[in-house]
RNA sequence: GCUCUUGUAGCUCAGGGGUAGAGCACUUCCUUGGUAAGGAAGAGGUCACGGGUUCAAAUCCCGUCAAGAGCUCCA
């Protein structure tokens, strides 16, 4: 009982903390506000709150802020500051805070001849039955709830730190508007803490760390956000491949492959053409048929139109494994006792994301999914989810990410995007809200976050940017064996339609590693590790010795390589270091002598001499065991 | 897709209307060295691509492609 209590106390201070610093920062969205203002009145300002790390403010400015330009922002806003303005709040009515919109007033040191526009609409956004409060720090009126600090001096340690683009209200219809952000702290102390942390996550950035580590290219001759796997980054998918693989044997699944390409029909039949065209390749149309078009003067729209219409078959690089896997089903009758029919492939998808949104191996266009699909009764539902969250649970567990959230994805009431029957949609979530529940972590439900086709469960985890990134998924659905009829032979002989459950614990192979790379900051851990063992001679009369413990781990099947350049010992475990290679062995003539090898582990350090068979049942132990 | 920023050697980056720069990596030679950089020499670039302005463009302007940040979207 106490203990409880003794957490609720700590949790709500930690909330009232948060608070004053989401105060001080809204306060200094304020205080940038003015200097901006004071350096372009005729800056028209929309929103400015705290976000996670710091705080914002929208503004349209014919002047395009650039980042020479924060130096001058901080300096007023330094003035701003030493002028130790009070925060004043002023309770107004409707129309006078209209009156002093329509003289720009507000978000403003002083009336303008042009309305504060975005004001006037945000005005109009507030209910009727609340009060309307201004804050005023020196000259500067703002529209705004509050709270904020007493007085501007209170914001001492703050920094602008970028510039980029918003549409207004985040509606794509809406003018853009120049984002500056900004972050401020407490003091200077936690606001340097917190540059060296981005600092630090920057040198872990998985773009950074992937073309140090030799892990992955992109390659603008390929095309946008189409990940080639270098070998050192092969090697490690390979081995979460085996390891993943190792657990669906043992879980009952079965493996396949499948094409990256399907006729148009078969994904007229899922749904997923011509309804989701905007993010798939175009489909690809036969030469022949091209040409006999073209001799005929089909348009492009024409022929855009007779693909989608079926007048003209055509094949689409697959967005999803589904439809195939639903077809090796469907290739066998099935009886109830064949069920359930767990289908696994590491298979590729493609999807045309937008441009702007690729990024890294977070977000591509081509990516391999660890999917699977299983084919249950009604009354298998419940615990075929439970198994496949004990694998996700596996898979997370094992490679030690333990800061992840699982989020329980149901259907927007309000919208008509989803597919199926409501009363099915009612036992699915309700199964996937029980299994969740065994979980033993935390949920969330978050209505609207479901698939088109049916509720999910997702693990979502955060990269070192702190943006959220959806790995793991659960999806029931309803939905695809109705549209492909799928069946099986009952007890009762007739025949029944089976559930199908979509699951892949990493989510996709890239984003999983991209994510991966982040959380252990390019180390590894020595099963995963490109290059397991660095045996660094100490001068080219030990290589001969080197080669022999070579060929003894070599045997084992443990990634080893010998460093025989010209470099004394110093440079070479410099290099080691920085590939991140866990196990250095250093050979001189006391370890030839006694035929031991001297270790130094990456974090570790020197870790003296062993002999070679004590070093390699160590290695091979920890490397089968996937010791962390 | 939209806005802004960026694109110079394999990598990290400097420079900038008048013959292309550094460090690391690479090659060769010297050195045979005990826990994060031994020394010397050499090689390497149509300055992303396409136009324009100019006596002259890597540099200025326009366009395209790509990357980054954010917004929007996301099966």
């Amino acid at each position: 009982m106490p203990d409880t209590q003794e957490k609720e106390r700590k949790s709500l201070e930690e909330r009232n903390q948060m608070s004053d610093l989401e105060r001080l920062r809204h306060s200094c969205a304020h205080i940038m506000a003015t200097a901006i203002c004071r350096i372009w009145p005729d800056a028209q300002f929309a929103a400015g709150p705290p976000v996670e790390n710091g705080f914002y403010y929208d503004v349209d400015l014919e002047h395009r802020i650039t980042p020479d330009d924060f130096e001058k922002i901080e300096a007023e806003m330094k003035k701003v500051v030493k002028e130790n303005q009070v925060f004043e709040k002023v309770i107004v009515s409707r129309d006078e805070a209209l009156e002093m919109a329509k003289k720009g007033r507000l978000a403003a040191v002083a009336e303008r001849d042009v309305p504060s526009q975005f004001k006037i609409d945000l005005l109009g956004d507030i209910p009727e039955e609340e009060e309307i409060s201004l804050y005023k720090n020196g000259d500067f009126w703002d529209l705004c709830a509050g709270p904020h600090v007493p007085r501007t001096g209170n914001c001492k340690a703050f920094k602008v730190m970028s510039v980029a683009s918003a549409f207004y209200k985040g509606d794509a219809s809406n003018p853009q508007l120049q984002r500056v952000y900004g972050t401020a702290f407490k003091n200077k102390t936690l606001l340097e803490e917190h540059l060296v942390q981005l600092e630090e996550a920057k040198q872990r950035d998985h773009r950074k760390l992937g073309k140090e580590l030799d892990l992955f290219h992109i390659d603008e001759m390929v095309g946008q956000g189409l990940v080639l796997w270098k070998p050192n980054g092969a090697v490690v998918r390979q081995e979460l491949q085996n390891f993943i693989s190792e657990h669906l044997e043992r879980q009952g699944y079965s493996q396949v492959f499948t094409p990256h390409i399907g006729k148009l029909d078969l994904y007229r039949t899922s749904g997923h053409f011509p309804y989701y065209a905007d993010s798939q390749f175009p489909p690809l149309a036969e030469r022949d048929t091209l040409e006999s078009l073209a001799d005929e003067g089909c348009t492009c729209g024409e022929l855009m139109n007779k693909l989608e219409e079926g007048d003209v078959q055509g094949f689409l690089l697959k967005p999803m494994n589904c439809p195939h896997h639903i077809k090796i089903f469907q290739s066998n009758h099935h009886s109830y006792r064949d069920l359930p029919v767990r289908l696994a492939e590491f298979g590729t998808v493609y999807r045309w994301e937008q441009s702007g949104e690729l990024g890294g191996m977070t977000r591509v266009r081509g990516f391999t999914q660890d999917d699977a699909h299983l084919f249950c009764t009604e009354e298998q539902v419940k615990d075929e989810i439970m198994g496949c969250l004990e694998l996700v649970k596996i898979v997370l567990g094992t490679l030690g990410m333990e800061d992840y959230r699982v989020r329980v994805g149901l259907r927007d009431p309000d919208s008509s995007k989803y597919v199926g029957d409501p009363e099915k949609w009612d036992r699915a979530e309700e199964a996937l809200r029980e299994a969740a529940s065994t979980l033993g972590t935390d949920f969330t439900e978050e209505p609207g976050e479901a698939a088109f086709y049916g509720p999910k469960i997702d693990f979502v985890v955060k990269d070192v940017i702190g943006r959220e990134w959806q790995l793991g998924t659960v999806q029931v659905d309803y939905n695809l064996p109705e549209r492909f009829g799928l069946e099986y032979v009952g007890a009762d002989n007739a025949s029944h339609r089976p559930v199908m459950i979509h699951r892949a614990p990493f989510g996709s192979m890239e984003r999983f590693v991209g994510v991966l790379i982040e959380h252990f900051a390019g180390k590894f851990p020595t099963w995963l590790s490109p290059e397991q063992v660095r045996i660094l001679p100490i001068s080219e009369k030990f290589v001969d010795a080197a080669d022999k413990v070579y060929e003894t781990l070599r045997n084992e099947g443990i990634r080893v390589t010998v460093d025989k350049t010209n470099e004394k010992v110093g440079a070479k475990i410099r290099l080691a270091q920085l590939a991140r290679i866990p196990y250095m062995l250093i050979i001189g003539a006391k370890e030839q002598e006694s035929n031991q090898v001297s270790i130094r582990h990456r974090d570790r350090g020197d870790g003296g001499a062993v002999s070679v068979d004590e070093f390699k049942d160590q290695i091979v132990d920890e490397v089968r065991s996937r010791s962390l």
